[in-house]
DNA sequence: ATGACTTTGTGCATCGGTTCACAAAAGGAT
DNA sequence: ATCCTTTTGTGAACCGATGCACAAAGTCAT
């Protein structure tokens, strides 16, 4: 089941995974400042997280910090890189340009390092023919022939909840594994897709649960957190 | 620490408080369609996950079901909403109204149950004064006194990264105890201060990391999920 | 009333993730 | 060369969350 041989271990745990963006993100701040080394100590004050997780973090994707010493930068930047698949460029496409899509479609962190958006799509007769950021928005009946034309391996979903999973199922249909959908809806994927939701009704409503328990909810409970 | 003889536990898990509004939003939907009543199994397809945790995490508000018949949906619809303090209304303010922050202040499901974006606040001369989804932009300036007039008790950041921790202690400064933030930082806050971050850029990234993996990345490994 | 059937609520084993704490490794000073 | 200091990498204990599997509790039909 394992290798013991092999230099890293193929299995990174989610968790893992999801900070390591966290960790690149303080080390380029680092890398622009000049700093040539990192002691996961200095780094997991930076990425806001505890220092023996962030160790233990990185010893899965292999031994690249020195004793005494700590991480140097830029290694470390191009080895997490390349872990996550940023070495690579990634073709972008977002369906559903209305208020969101747009901003997606502008906002600069989006584009950063190995994201490019490389296609907008509406089904929104008012807005097919635009151009924003830059971009033509394209009919959503051209959805399939753009995402094989541009070579898009990422969809973000930002239509209505109620278009949601019928756009879905045709992309899933022409190939796309990635999806990152913030469409309040449970979209219906074969298990061989990967979707990410971003909810942000649902991030409130966590942050309503805490302030209620603050304020003295129901029933009165201090308790640390 | 606890009280074993309280009705229902006060120490509900974090990880069931995420769930909360999923099943709040399935349970919405079955109410428009006219359904009384729901086993655990159905509401569990429609909110995506095992109706074995579905259980256990309505355990943790109490005993809402009938044995044999399933719960009721209204009842349920209730007793989540109290328990996620949506039965009060929240003034949310929105700092930042960049491509982002128009977005989120249009955005519908947003205003949803329980929630109302009450200020706008920004710092460009040229977008304050404006009407953005009937709201007057405020000027940064004014920021604590808008918090404290509009009796705002949850924050929104979608400022640029460079001001959203200035942004923050401000806030924090007048209060303020719950920010949900757009922006690509690590906030340094107060451990009284609840944080959420949505942050698009890694959601892209960890997709990115298991459509690498899929295509056979750096070294090939077939591997479920 | 009784029995067959349905569905909840939960004890228990398991799993993944976090944290502690320390040995191993590297560098620098003398 | 040896010792002292720093910091990594990881074994092991711990903690919370998940999922199985079943007894308890209810409904419905007869």
């Amino acid at each position: 089941m394992k290798s013991p041989s092999q230099p890293r271990d193929r299995g990174i745990p989610e968790a893992t995974v999801a900070r390591l963006p966290l960790y690149l993100r303080a080390l380029h701040g680092m890398a622009e400042r000049g700093i040539a080394t990192v002691s996961s100590e200095d780094l997991a004050v930076a990425a806001g997280v505890n220092s023996a997780k962030l160790r233990k973090d990185l010893s899965h994707l292999g031994s690249y910090g020195t004793r005494g010493v700590g991480y140097d930068v830029e290694y470390l930047v191009y080895q997490i890189s390349r872990e996550l698949g940023l070495t690579q460029d990634w073709a972008v496409a977002i369906v559903g340009v209305g208020n969101l899509g747009r901003a997606l479609a502008n906002y600069g962190g989006f584009v950063s390092r190995g994201f490019r958006v490389a296609a907008l799509v509406d089904a929104d007769p008012e807005i097919v023919g635009d151009t924003i950021a830059g971009l033509n928005v394209e009919h959503i009946d051209e959805l399939e022939a753009v995402i094989k034309r541009r070579g898009v391996s990422i969809v973000v979903l930002a239509t209505p909840a109620a278009a949601a999973q019928e756009v879905c199922d045709r992309v899933v249909g022409v190939g796309v594994t990635s999806i990152l959908n913030f469409a309040p809806v449970v979209l219906s994927v074969p298990e061989t897709v990967d979707v990410r939701k971003v909810d942000l009704s649902i991030e409130l409503q966590i942050l309503a649960f805490h302030e209620q328990r603050k304020a003295g909810g129901p029933l009165m409970a201090v308790d640390g957190q």
